[in-house]
RNA sequence: GGCGGUAUAGCCAAGUGGUAAGGCAGAGGUCUGCAAAACCUUUAUCACCGGUUCGAAUCCGGUUACCGCCUCCA
């Protein structure tokens, strides 16, 4: 079985065939970080890191590159206006970015690089450019000319020539062609700024991801991903620099992910309709929030509202609830059962459709699709009088092994009950026992007001703790 | 103007030629002392028009609506 990856530089899905066997380089772009990112921000952490956890199901060796671009205009604008020094706003702002992924399940990267820490790669890779023609010193800028590079608009689709209607000389640049863009920006006085054969300045915003790309994973990469609206000109840009200074295939593979939408527009730092991922996570179990989006598949849109959200949380617990109810039955399960064969080939061809699923673009919609078929089929099984503990014990790990791809953990609470709870549930017993049921239903009401829910089944009396919020 | 996306039940969402997955919400039933959890049953002909085909949500042409990129942006 192959994994099938739709590439943007083909329009079409391709069978997924790695540069080294067994091994995945992937570098998705990272935050600039000047704010707190937006859940619009968070959808490429999710997305890409789902993909990568599925490569390392699958045995694969991800090697996982996530940039964080640390110095440009917007971050010494912030720096400006807060009063702070730009390294302290980009340290800031990257930790509160590792935080905010962190709770949706997004895992640490192999390398997480900055800007400020490759500068001697970028201007290498510039001063190669430069020697090449591909780019040209304009008093102390750099600009790349993309009608120098045969391949521009390759990825985009478009004609270098439509591009020019859109492109714009701002007052004051010295570029030769409108759609030239800067390499290296001379610094403006005081502004923070490397030494570089052109003079003091920093580095534009595309030749970074290329030079980091380059640094970490080599020349030529297997998938490059990024939000939809990094296609052009960013990826765009990167191809021709790139692929001009090696002359080789910079991305095998380009991913990209759709937008969260408010209302259907998309949300945007510069439109102001942005919901903070870190306000959301405070608010909503930031594990709701990576499973709503994931429903959907990762190049679709998605439409961010309150009533999706409780949906998507009604939607978990049911999974939730299926695990723990298998969990609570185990006790009551024997060593075997005489139907278990079939249960177990039942779950190995659910495993498989999972399997199917991911292989196709990384359907993540129809993975949990079949995440809610074994949640049925492991409900069902409880439905029956005698089970074994090798069928549910099965089941559990199908379930965790799916939900492990898909980044969402079960939390297993080993939490104990307070000896007077303790007692209460005891005297319960006892109450239900001689058909007591109004000091039951006392009982069950007075926890339940502690967030102690209780259950009773066949196999005896069961609690769970109420969730908060949300 | 160039390039692209979307339109499927009350809501969300899969589905690229063979008579519409899944989830949420709703209704009925089963189980339960009652609940809860769960199970069973139940709710669509796929924006519109035309064409190709034995057969289309799925292919082709056209129409409408919404969204996005072309300018910093995931």
């Amino acid at each position: 079985m192959t994994i099938t990856i739709y590439n943007t530089l083909t329009r079409e899905k391709e069978t997924f065939r790695p540069l080294e066997e067994n091994r995945v380089r992937m570098y998705v772009c990272g935050p600039t970080v000047y704010n707190y990112i937006h859940i619009g921000n968070a959808r490429p952490a999710v997305v890409f890191d789902t993909v990568r956890r599925y490569f390392e199901y699958k045995g694969f060796q991800v090697d996982y590159v996530l940039n964080f671009t640390d110095v440009d205009d917007k971050i010494i604008h912030a720096a400006n206006d807060i009063g702070e020094a730009v390294p302290d706003v980009a340290n800031r702002f990257i930790d509160a970015y590792l935080n905010d992924v962190g709770a949706l399940g997004v895992k640490k990267a192999t390398w997480n690089p900055r800007v400020t820490e490759t500068m001697d790669d970028i201007i290498t890779f510039i001063q190669s450019l430069i020697d090449k023609g591909y780019a040209y010193e304009a008093d102390g800028d750099v600009y790349f000319k993309p009608r120098s590079f045969a391949g521009y608009g390759k990825l985009s689709h478009q004609s270098i020539d439509e591009l020019r209607s859109g492109a714009r000389i701002q007052v004051g640049e010295k570029k030769e062609d409108p759609l030239d863009f800067a390499l290296w920006k001379k610094a403006k006085d005081s502004e923070i700024a490397w030494d570089s054969p052109w003079g003091q300045g920093r580095p534009g915003w595309h030749i970074e991801c290329s030079a980091m790309a380059k640094k970490y994973l080599g020349e030529t990469i297997d998938i490059h991903a990024g939000g939809q609206d990094l296609a052009f000109p960013h990826h765009e840009n990167e191809i021709a620099q790139s692929e001009a200074m090696t002359g080789k295939s910079f991305a095998n593979y380009w991913m990209h992910n759709g937008y969260i939408n408010i209302d259907n527009e998309k949300m945007s730092k510069s439109l102001g309709n942005f919901v903070l991922t870190k306000d959301i996570i405070a608010q909503h179990d930031p594990q709701v929030v990576r499973f709503f989006m994931l429903s959907v598949h990762y190049r679709h849109p998605i439409n961010f509202t309150e009533e999706l959200l409780q949906g998507a949380k009604n939607s978990l617990d049911r999974v939730k609830n299926a695990y723990s109810n298998l969990e609570h039955r185990k006790q009551a399960s024997m060593d075997a059962d005489k139907e278990a064969d079939e249960w177990q080939e039942t779950i190995a061809a659910l495993k498989q459709q999972f399997e199917e699923a991911m292989d196709d673009d990384f359907n993540t919609a129809n993975a949990i699709a079949v995440l809610f078929e074994m949640t049925k089929e492991a409900n069902r099984y409880l439905e029956e009088e005698r089970t074994s503990v090798r069928v549910i014990e099965a089941f559990q790990e199908h379930m965790e092994m799916l939900l492990e791809v898909l980044g969402i953990q079960l939390e297993q609470e080993e939490e104990l009950l307070d000896a007077d709870i303790e007692a209460l549930l005891y005297e319960r017993e006892e109450a239900r026992r001689n058909r007591n049921f109004a000091r039951a239903d006392e009982i069950r009401d007075s926890l339940r007001e502690k967030n102690i829910i209780l259950e009773d089944t066949p196999q005896g009396t069961r609690w769970k703790r109420a969730d908060n919020g949300s």
